[in-house]
DNA sequence: AAATAGTTTGACCAATTGCTATGATTTTGG
DNA sequence: CCAAAATCATAGCAATTGGTCAAACTATTT
């Protein structure tokens, strides 16, 4: 037998992993969608391509996947998403957050719905993970106001200027199916994300009293 | 017998549409926190105070009340928001969008999310109402392209700015949650809607190279 | 007051829910 | 190759689902 995490993987350790992987990427999809309690597991092992038993051999409880799988968004976002990092360039960092907030977004539209229907039905699940996600806020509450005591950036309510920054990436997720009929595009055409980029990343950089010029990549 | 909408009113009527609207608000309610399948019709039932049968007795299905909610919804906020009144000041035009869509967004959140849900399921039930909506955006779009060959306001991605706007503005009421543990506010506490507004504003008005000066109330 | 119409109720329906028990099958280590 | 362990599928569990029904109850009309 064979402990995850160990660097070498038996065949056996490797099609389990693909099958929880597989099983976690169902979720993802059927919560998003339907939220905790309006999905269900029979959903969940159909669109894992797996039978229901199957998927209870597998998981503990529907409750448990879905905590496991927030989990991991959490974690994921909090390894991605860091401003702090571009300290010294507000037009940098903020730039660059926008960029890769509203990518990850179009890609992977289901992480983001997910995440908003926890917090749309609030947040109950969310208990264990609020500690860690104020710290990095409050950091880089931070890092934002010691850009406006150094004349920087024009003064801005940093709380809320990262809450607004938050809402707009994340719109293009949420609202994919409205923006796609706003923009006559059809569900396989992907959206045009230099231009989501472009418009979002002024609005922020002016709000600071930053050039306008497109910064970052 | 009386007639909806008749102007005067018999008590039975009014004691029938009372109790409708009691219906309403408990279904915006449960499907704002679970979404439509999430919710049963004994949990509405029992947020209206009424019994199952009872309920069942006033709607003809659970989708149809969600349909009759969710076109209620829409109904209204193409009364409300409406940009075009103000086509000849733009900074009042924004000024006054927002404050009303924050003021709503704070005031009345689950019918926010329950929208919000909507869309973030694909909008499954939203086709017949996508034509009136879509013509307003397009409305807009039209003054806000003309504030911009007039001079009135900087050159702005139309659409894209009317889809920011919504989204933060949308956002403290999807993100209530998030935001009172950001802002260590107890559930009782009401959030601070002018100091919401204000960043918004100075936002959205500085995008379009106006004075960031508080325009509106 | 009788007849009629509108409302409420508890019992009930088949279908689905999350989850399990059990035996069959496959995989694995010795 | 074989026994033990892991994986899988069928059938089934009690509970809940959306919705119905007929009988009881309450209002309204004549």
């Amino acid at each position: 037998m064979n402990e995850p995490g160990k660097r070498t993987m038996t065949a056996s350790a490797q099609k389990r992993r693909k099958i929880r992987d597989t099983i976690s990427g169902a979720a993802i999809r059927e919560f998003a969608r339907n939220g905790l309690s309006g999905t269900s597991t029979q959903a969940i092992a159909q669109s894992a391509g797996i039978t229901k038993a199957q998927l209870h051999y597998y998981i503990s409880s529907k409750e448990e996947l879905y905590r496991q799988v927030l989990g991991d968004i959490v974690k994921e976002w909090r390894e991605i998403f860091f401003i702090a990092p571009f300290q010294h360039d507000p037009a940098l960092a903020i730039s660059t957050y926008i960029d890769r907030k509203i990518r990850h977004a179009l890609k992977y539209p289901d992480i983001s719905r997910l995440f908003a229907n926890e917090i749309g039905r609030g947040a109950p699940e969310m208990r264990e993970h609020w500690g860690v996600l104020k710290n990095s806020t409050e950091m880089a509450n931070g890092v934002i106001r010691d850009w406006i005591a150094k004349g920087m950036i024009q003064p801005v309510d940093p709380l809320l200027f990262q809450m607004n920054m938050w809402a707009v990436t994340q719109s293009y997720a949420e609202y994919e199916a409205q923006a796609r009929v706003l923009m006559d595009l059809d569900d396989d055409t992907p959206m045009n994300a230099d231009r989501i980029i472009a418009e979002a990343t002024q609005l922020f950089l002016l709000r600071c009293g930053l050039s306008g010029e497109r910064v970052f990549r």
